[in-house]
DNA sequence: ATGATCCGATAGTCGGACAATAATTGCGGA
DNA sequence: TCCGCAATTATTGTCCGACTATCGGATCAT
């Protein structure tokens, strides 16, 4: 039996369907063809152009959701997107915590950007970049009795620092890390008595900010996160524990 | 008409099936329940247990699988994974692409994770890493003329110090910069002579590491860098140019 | 003009169906 | 008994058709 079909040399090509559309419908995004902000055809249209059914362009629709390509506007309407480095992120985090990735590993990873991040701001930091570390510092000024508060403006004022040093890679490196740096630095701030150095540390980084100075920026940012460290260990957290999924508890 | 049900205060969560689908399966995962290696039950299964249609759930799976929640071993079964770093920084690297950030924002994050890695490795490095980089040495040296292996050891060799260090987040937060730089670091190689350079430097660095000498090991992966932007101006490119998408072009 | 109402388009979901093929089982032969 | 191949089963990929809820826009009444 086993009709010899003369034809050779057939498929090599087995993707499924739904991640041919997903490519295709990518490629449109990544040449061009498709703009941010444009609105994706329906997916009837869709299916209709690309010779497949339904379920299969939704199937891949979900795949471009996923990756961050169209973004849903009012759940009616999905509208091509740049990538949102917050999704990323999480994503990322995510990650990190599957791998079990250690306190150590993370801080001294932390330790390296928010450094180079500190000495770039010093260069590059406008005056509305000042401004807004001092109305940081003022607020912290005022909210040093209250903790969760006091977490919020701490992250703040590295995100401020970081988006002035003007290096959107240097920023979408530094955000999955920040993610699960937090919520240590609560456990640290919530046991120990750190409030002081940290609003001291904070001070002179706007100073050597404010003065153009990257090599005091940097100092002051390398002792503000290496005390974080000792901070660390002093509440009796262990650095080689794999930090933990708090991002995702609630 | 208008039937005045009596029932106050209902729906605000209005989310897809699939998307809740997803993140069940997703909370399985990362509470450990779904453990990872072992399969995911099938489409079927699955849409009984959660009583939904198996449309349902294979959009749901989408979402895990693009989140690398979840991993296809032969097409006809899917494992529960750790999301795979690779995945996320060809992710990470697109958004880059899509944000247009330039060549100078990615030179400056890889030096500043570059030069730490290579400190962390002058300490942590095992006899198996110096080994390894002894062979990419040894490799390069053959290959001085063959400028495509070039490329590809000196990919190598960057990979294995940032290993050495023994940090997987600084690991993951190099490799989608590192996925963007190398085809500039390709054009750099191909226009301008800086193989010896590229070699001597290399050689330093892994007497560095060997000598377990974070100083003179960071200090020469500096000058690797720092060199390696000097040959893209050189090389007549614009450091200020958006980085290309040639890891999407082919 | 303003608000209420109607209507079409579209997303979300469902049930069922079928082909292709990977995985497993069972059989026969060595 | 064990191995290799064939038959069987399970599962994925894809399709069709259908229904509902609702979003957006157009129409209508005030």
């Amino acid at each position: 039996m086993s009709a010899v079909q003369p034809l050779v040399f057939d498929r090599v090509e087995t993707q499924p369907a739904y991640q041919l559309v997903a490519s295709m419908i990518e490629k449109r995004i990544m040449e061009g063809t498709f703009k941010p902000g444009q609105q994706l055809p329906s997916e009837l249209d869709l299916a209709k152009q690309l010779g497949v059914n339904r379920s299969t362009v939704r199937e891949a629709i979900r795949v471009l959701e996923q990756n961050g390509l169209v973004f849903r506007k009012s759940a009616r309407r999905l509208v091509i997107s740049v990538p949102r480095q917050s999704e990323l992120a999480s994503r990322m985090s995510r990650a990190m915590v599957l791998h079990e990735i250690t306190f150590q590993e993370l801080w001294e990873t932390m330790l390296t950007l928010e450094t180079r991040a500190a000495e770039l701001a010093a260069l590059r930091a406008t005056e509305e970049d000042v401004a807004l570390l001092d109305a940081n510092l003022a607020a912290t000024r005022e909210c040093l009795e209250h903790e969760e508060r006091l977490v919020k403006l701490d992250i703040e004022f590295h995100l401020t620092v970081a988006r002035a040093a003007r290096n959107r890679a240097l920023l979408l490196a530094r955000e999955p890390i920040g993610l699960l740096f937090y919520p240590a630095f609560y456990k640290v701030m919530s046991r120990l008595n750190a409030k002081d150095r940290l609003l001291a540390a904070h001070t002179e980084i706007v100073t050597g900010i404010r003065g153009r100075d990257p090599k005091h920026t940097a100092l002051w940012m390398e002792k503000h996160i290496k005390d974080f460290r000792r901070g660390y260990e002093l509440a009796n957290l262990d650095i080689n524990q794999p930090v933990d999924a708090s991002p995702y508890g609630g």
